[in-house]
DNA sequence: GACAGATGAAGGA
DNA sequence: TCCTTCATCTGTC
């Protein structure tokens, strides 16, 4: 693995939940960090117009995912270096709709891979753009919260604003 | 090749 | 009914 710096610009992202930051590649929105998170400082001064594009959707997006209010436009993903396992799981992700949930096993079993729900859990794990890609929606079999990278608080917290009453009993 | 993981199901108390 | 254990599948080192 090479150590060099990510391609792309961090920009700070303001919403009614915090700051989060956004790495925009060329190809898209490449990586976005809950508030309180580490990340690089911002560097989106000298980004080109394409990415600031980009940035605008990515805003909107957001802070309707925030609201729990439905956003028809996703900015460009870049998932460069995802395999295609985790693509395949990142895309069942966006195709849950708001307000709806579904278990790690269903997604496997839609994936043709019955069995392979704690590989679709990895998956999740290793989602570089959480909400956008929503990986809150999947929850244990037993309607437990399962887990979430940016903390149960913040999955609860976006099942929330999408009307789900998740059981929030986290093992 | 070995190990770890955001699961799920089965068996026992 | 609850708890523990094991099988399963994939990604990472």
């Amino acid at each position: 693995m090479k150590t060099s710096p990510p391609a792309g610009w961090w920009f700070e992202i303001e919403t009614s939940a915090g700051n989060f930051s956004a790495r925009i590649t060329a190809r898209g929105l490449a990586e976005l960090r809950f508030p309180g998170e580490r990340a690089p400082k911002a560097t989106g001064t000298d980004a080109p117009p394409a990415a600031l594009i980009i940035l605008r959707t990515t805003v909107a997006a957001l802070r309707a995912a925030i609201a729990g209010t439905p956003h028809s436009k996703l900015p460009p993903l870049d998932w460069g270096g995802a395999t295609t396992f985790q693509q395949s799981v990142w895309r069942e992700l966006q195709r849950i709709g708001p307000g709806c949930t579904r278990s790690y096993g269903g997604i496997a079993a839609r994936l043709r891979k019955p069995g392979a729900a704690r590989a679709v859990g990895a998956a999740c794990g290793a989602n570089p753009v959480p909400v956008l890609v929503p990986c809150h929606r999947v929850l244990a079999a037993d309607g437990g919260l399962g887990g979430f990278s940016g903390g149960l608080e913040w999955k609860r917290r976006l099942l929330a604003a999408e009307g789900v009453a998740a059981a929030a009993t986290a093992k």
